[in-house]
DNA sequence: AGCACGCCGACT
DNA sequence: GTCGGCGTGCTC
């Protein structure tokens, strides 16, 4: 008998078994999504494994039939699937999730009909009336029970499981039918919408730069043109004024000289190139450590080692930690390999996303660029990894499945014989250590590339500073500095690392401190907006005028942010032009280009959290200022000390790149060796210190970590599951088991959460304890959900 | 994840 | 006596 084994395509923590089916005689591969049957449903399934041949097995049931559409992943995405899951502990369904783009697959719809033209509002005495009312009157006569259980309205009447109550009672008694629907996504060609110069002059500045960029780069993307900062709405208006013209195109392959438009490298870059020429021919899994500081010319590098590999037929994935941020870069990429590039971002539509995956898996793309997700791009010979910036955290996933990007892409290359490029100013420390003792090659890059020295950089000793009660954000120093740049007409860049206003707003008569009533965390302090914010949900409130304790009117703003810091300079220079920049002011395609085209042109101070730390290239800046360096160096995180590092480098990495440059440090702490070696611009010092010390405390790299998370409602069953789960672990004696102890946030969204942290050197032994021994356990608590980060960042 | 089965309290 | 609550357990 032909049998195949198939996955069930349901995103389940539970129902982690593979099922077998009889294949008849349909011929599948690996990731084809088949229809198959599973109790009294029908539902769909993957397939992940191949028919094969099997003596007569009784009770299997036949496979339907082969669902239209195009095949999921194939055997490298099942790979690395299988490899997240059992790295990260979760199952295979959850990691094939970051695989899979699930907007193109098949989906059984359940959708209701009314049959009534009214239900008897007696015969239903437990519905409530207004969930009556809502579906009789504001439904369609046939809906889809998603959109139900996702209205707003119908939200506020009842949580998921009574609706779904509500509406089988409703099918029961015939008022409602139920339909299930398997809906197709159509499979889109590649094609994307372009931009060609047209005939008319430009008016208006906007439009005038966006004929310049359409003429520089004719056949350009409109989602990088979104990406660069146009609105289209401006775009719009430019086409139908005849100013630039938009084409629906089928990319095409970059011309032959692609290398000849890239500038020559120096000395240093050549060296690095024939280093990972040698890698590349040897077809064995290495891993290069790119170490350069800011401003080398690491994208060149990246550039012609890719040309490289594309060249010899061969293909390349570039992941940069969020595209927004960089789109000079992309368009740098698409210019060089036109149409064989595939840009992975949010600027794109659901369809433009979904045909550039899909492209992928045609073979009609060599490079693929993008975020974390983009290491599982379904295209085949992939030779080449570039990982930009790779100390970066938004490589680690979050939320299930929980995988590191770094991770995912050195395990790619190791199944195929190819190279991981891993590029950084700061590395992380794990892949300093490695290449230190060399398990993984190290390339390093001292020059900047332009040939100008690294800035000057001042610290600035805040206990010093704000000796006699004088309380100001800005020391003499960093206020002088600041005022003579706008004398002179340079930029100035200034870090805080907190958006909002103030971290709280603190009771001067009482001492009482607003907090989210949902989390234990005080609220932030918005004035633009006048309110109190959440940070980590998305609870807000009026800015009270008075305590809302005590009624006392004494009411303090501590802990600045970027707004404060942004009002502040306002307040000193009338004249300045400001400019901020955080996730507040940049929720929309295109802000980031916005303002920083804004500051180009026309700003004096740009103040920011990290992101403008990256992509932020201007000759004018001669001055960035760290508002002040010690947020996050004290926070509860075996990390402090790298990040803080990592901030105060590429912060002093921003200013003169083409011009001598000066940064000032503000801290409390001038001689945490985190800001001592950033400041001297020290990176094997700081890691050989730093290193030391992790060896001591045995955090990473000189041990590996794993944290269990145990959330609930009920604070008491939480800590004692918590409690129940580390004693468990303790008899195992394979890992040092710290806690249960509350999270730094120890209540988040009405959740209480307590956290175990595992050290140990046999990292696969202990997964296999968590896999067998806890999850189980965690699977049959219903107070409490179970959260397990492996390699946490 | 669905959907059965199965066992206890309040209504026709 | 039924209806319907939700606790376990199974689905090739």
């Amino acid at each position: 008998m032909r049998c195949v084994d198939a996955l069930p395509a349901i995103r389940s923590s539970r129902l982690d078994l593979p099922f077998t089916y009889d294949a008849g005689g349909l011929s599948l591969r690996v990731g084809d999504v088949i229809r198959v049957p599973l109790g009294r449903r029908e539902i769909l399934a993957y397939v992940i494994r191949a028919p094969y041949d099997h003596e007569e097995q009784e009770n299997l049931r036949g496979v339907i039939g082969l669902a239209d559409a195009p095949r999921a992943f194939d055997e490298t995405g099942l790979d690395l699937a299988r490899f997240v899951a059992d790295r990260y502990l979760c199952t295979l369904g959850e990691a094939l999730s970051a695989v899979i783009r699930g907007e193109s697959l098949p989906h059984f719809e359940d959708r209701l009909v009314r049959v009534t033209a009214g239900p008897d509002w007696q015969r239903h005495p437990a519905i409530p009336r207004r969930l009556l009312t809502l579906i009789w009157e504001d439904f369609d006569e046939s809906f889809s029970l998603q959109r139900l259980l996702r209205h707003p309205a119908a939200r506020r009447i009842a949580d998921r499981p009574a609706l779904l109550r509500h509406v089988q009672r409703l099918v029961r008694s015939g008022d409602l039918r139920r339909e299930r629907l398997l809906r197709k996504p159509r499979s889109h060609e590649h094609r994307v919408r372009v931009l060609y110069p047209g005939n008319a002059p430009a008016k208006g500045a906007r439009s005038e730069a966006l004929r310049k960029l359409v003429e520089a780069h004719p056949g350009i993307a409109r989602a990088d043109v979104l990406l660069a900062g146009f609105s289209s709405a401006l775009i719009l208006r430019a086409q139908q004024a005849g100013v630039v013209s938009e084409a629906i195109e089928r990319p095409e392959r970059a011309g032959e000289a692609a290398a000849a438009k890239l500038p020559e490298p120096n000395d240093e870059q050549r060296l690095a190139l024939e280093q990972i020429a040698c890698a590349l021919d040897t077809r064995r899994f290495t891993q290069i450590l790119l170490h350069g500081v800011t401003a080398s010319g690491k994208t060149l590098v990246y550039l012609r080692a890719i040309e490289r590999v594309v060249r010899e037929g061969g293909r390349a994935i570039v992941l940069v930690p969020e595209i927004s941020l960089t789109p000079q870069t992309a368009i740098q990429f698409e210019a060089l390999f036109g149409g064989r590039v595939a840009m992975l971002h949010s600027a794109l539509s659901e369809p433009e996303r979904i045909s550039a995956w899909e492209a992928c898996a045609r073979g009609e793309i060599d490079v693929v660029i993008g975020a974390r997700s983009a290491v599982f791009a379904p295209v085949r010979d992939v030779r080449l990894i570039v990982v930009d910036e790779a100390h970066e955290s938004t490589y680690k996933q979050e939320i299930v499945p929980r995988y590191h990007a770094v991770a995912v892409a050195a395990e790619r290359m190791r199944l195929k014989g190819g190279v991981v490029i891993l590029g950084s100013a700061t590395p992380s420390l794990e892949s300093y250590a490695a290449a230190r003792t060399g398990r993984i090659d190290l390339i390093e890059l001292h020059d900047r590339a332009s040939g100008h020295a690294m800035p000057r950089v001042e610290i600035v000793d805040l206990t010093h500073e704000l000796a006699g009660g004088k309380r100001a954000i800005f020391s003499t120093a960093l206020a002088q500095a600041l005022a003579e740049r706008l004398a002179g007409g340079e930029k100035s860049v200034l870090f805080v690392n907190r958006r909002g206003s103030a971290r709280f707003l603190l009771c001067r008569d009482c001492g009482s401190v607003p907090e989210c009533p949902r989390c234990s965390i005080s609220l932030a302090v918005h004035r633009e907006e006048e309110l109190l914010r959440c940070h980590y949900c998305d609870h807000h409130r009026r800015i009270p005028a008075r305590c809302p304790k005590c009624g006392g009117e004494r009411l303090s703003e501590l802990g600045v942010g970027t707004e404060r810091v942004a009002a502040e300079v306002a307040r000193l220079f009338p004249d300045a032009k400001v400019l901020r920049m955080d996730s507040d002011t940049t929720t929309r395609v295109g802000d980031h280009a916005r303002i920083l085209r804004t500051f180009e042109e026309e700003g004096d101070v740009l103040v920011g959290t990290q992101m403008v730390a990256k992509g932020l290239d201007f000759p004018a800046v001669t001055l960035t200022g760290v508002v002040c360096a010690d947020i996050g160096l004290h926070l509860p995180d075996f990390r402090a000390a790298e990040r803080t590092f990592a901030l105060v480098m590429q912060a002093c990495g921003r200013s003169g790149r083409a011009r001598p440059g000066l940064a000032i440090v503000q801290t409390y702490a001038p001689e945490h060796p985190a800001i001592r070696y950033a400041a001297a611009h020290d990176y094997a010092s700081f890691a050989e210190e730093e290193l030391a010390e992790r060896r001591v405390l045995g955090y990473p790299p000189s041990a590996r970590l794993v944290y269990l998370g145990v959330i609930g409602r009920s604070r008491e069953q939480t800590a004692t599951v918590a409690a129940r789960y580390a004693e468990a672990l303790r008899a195992y004696e394979i890992a040092e088991v710290l806690g249960p102890a509350p999270y730094p946030i120890a209540r988040l969204n009405n959740e209480w959460r307590f956290r175990i942290a595992l050290r140990t050197r046999h990292a696969s032994a202990l997964r296999r304890a968590i896999r067998e021994r806890i999850v189980p356990l965690a699977a049959s608590d219903h107070a409490t959900r179970l959260a397990i980060i492996v390699d946490p960042m």
